[in-house]
DNA sequence: GGCCAGGGGATTA
DNA sequence: TAATCCCATGGC
């Protein structure tokens, strides 16, 4: 696997940070390295990503080394721009998510290096089928046992098999019972179904999502089965640039509860306050209170401090605690 | 529209 | 050991 890796530098990179952008819950098959560094399994290629900082924390060279479309630069750079979203002004759209909007630039201090990544999108949808009613962790885990059990074997990483997302193809021929040993709980079922509805245009409809409305691709993914708003959102977002939508789950709910004062029942009244106040960024603005919600949880003093966040010194307009 | 089962594992009580 | 929770959805 090691063979054929190569390197590509994109430098004067802004607003980025590997921490940030691969644990704020887009991803599951990347990897934190003692060094600092992120490896991956994409597109069915082994990659590593490093961040060297230049200007700022958030601002300096990414060095990735890949095993992806060896053999054509031009294409492997195409790819990694694309993937890391490197085209996007992230300091234009903090800059407008930010003003007054005080709980939205905290929400972006927690994370500032955050990049929507421009994902797979059957890997996606798969993902977060699996994703549903569930904890990051057993999420990953689902995804690696999924891929052990059929994905292709593509080479070894330190000294253990690595193996690629299973194909359209090869789900959509599964048995129930194929999936057993994955652990996937009443998942399976959805799995199994929506690979065969997939597979039944060769995976068109779904390929085709970036270039149709977001109103038409939604109604296509919530057809399938086990697929629902919130499932349709995630794939929407992190594979197809549907930057405008925003998925509402369990953490934005109370985000949304905590720091704007609504009720975490209220789907709707949520989206619209999103469509309004969020716009066509709502996506990244989800990606920002999520990460927020998630990383304060942990009631850690020294992290209230990093992030500006102070009891009792709350803007009143804007934070409401709800009632624990 | 409200309610509840669906699997399984991690965390909390 | 028992309850509760988890990046929800389908079906009644």
């Amino acid at each position: 696997m090691a063979n054929d890796l190569g390197k590509l530098i994109f430098n004067n990179v802004s607003d980025f940070n590997l921490d940030d952008t691969f644990d704020c819950g887009q991803c599951f098959r990347w990897n934190r390295e003692s060094d600092g560094s992120w490896s991956g399994i994409v597109a069915g290629a082994f990659a590593n990503i490093s961040f060297a900082p230049t200007r700022g924390e958030n601002t300096g060279s990414v060095v990735i080394w890949s095993n992806l479309h060896a053999g054509d630069p031009a294409r492997r750079e195409a790819y990694w721009r694309d993937y890391l979203d490197l085209g996007r002004d992230y300091g234009a759209i903090k800059r407008i998510l930010g003003t007054e909007d005080p709980v939205m630039q905290k929400a972006i201090k927690a994370g500032p290096g955050i990049r929507i990544l421009n994902q797979n999108k059957w890997e996606t949808l798969i993902s977060f089928l699996i994703s549903q009613n569930n904890n990051i962790p057993r999420i990953r885990g689902c995804i690696e046992s999924l891929c052990r059990a059929h994905g292709r074997r593509i080479g070894k990483l330190k000294g253990s098999s690595v193996f690629s997302f299973p194909t359209i193809e090869r789900l959509a021929a599964l048995e129930d019972s194929d999936l057993d040993m994955c652990r996937l709980g009443y998942r399976a079922r959805y799995i199994a179904e929506t690979a065969k509805q997939v597979a039944r245009d060769g995976g068109a409809r779904l390929e085709a999502g970036e270039d149709v409305p977001t109103a038409e691709i939604e109604s296509y993914l919530e057809s399938l089965t086990g697929v629902g708003p919130k499932v349709a959102n995630c794939i929407m977002l992190f594979s197809m640039k549907k930057t405008e939508v925003f998925p509402i789950d369990v953490w934005v709910r109370r985000v949304m509860n905590r720091f704007y004062g609504m009720g975490e029942e209220n789907v709707s009244a949520i989206k619209d306050y999103a469509e309004r106040n969020f716009g066509e960024y709502g996506g990244i603005a989800q990606q920002y209170l999520f990460n927020y919600i998630r990383t304060i949880k942990d009631d850690n003093p020294a992290l209230y401090e990093r992030f500006g966040f102070e009891s009792g010194s709350m803007d009143e307009t804007a934070v409401v605690f709800a009632e624990e």
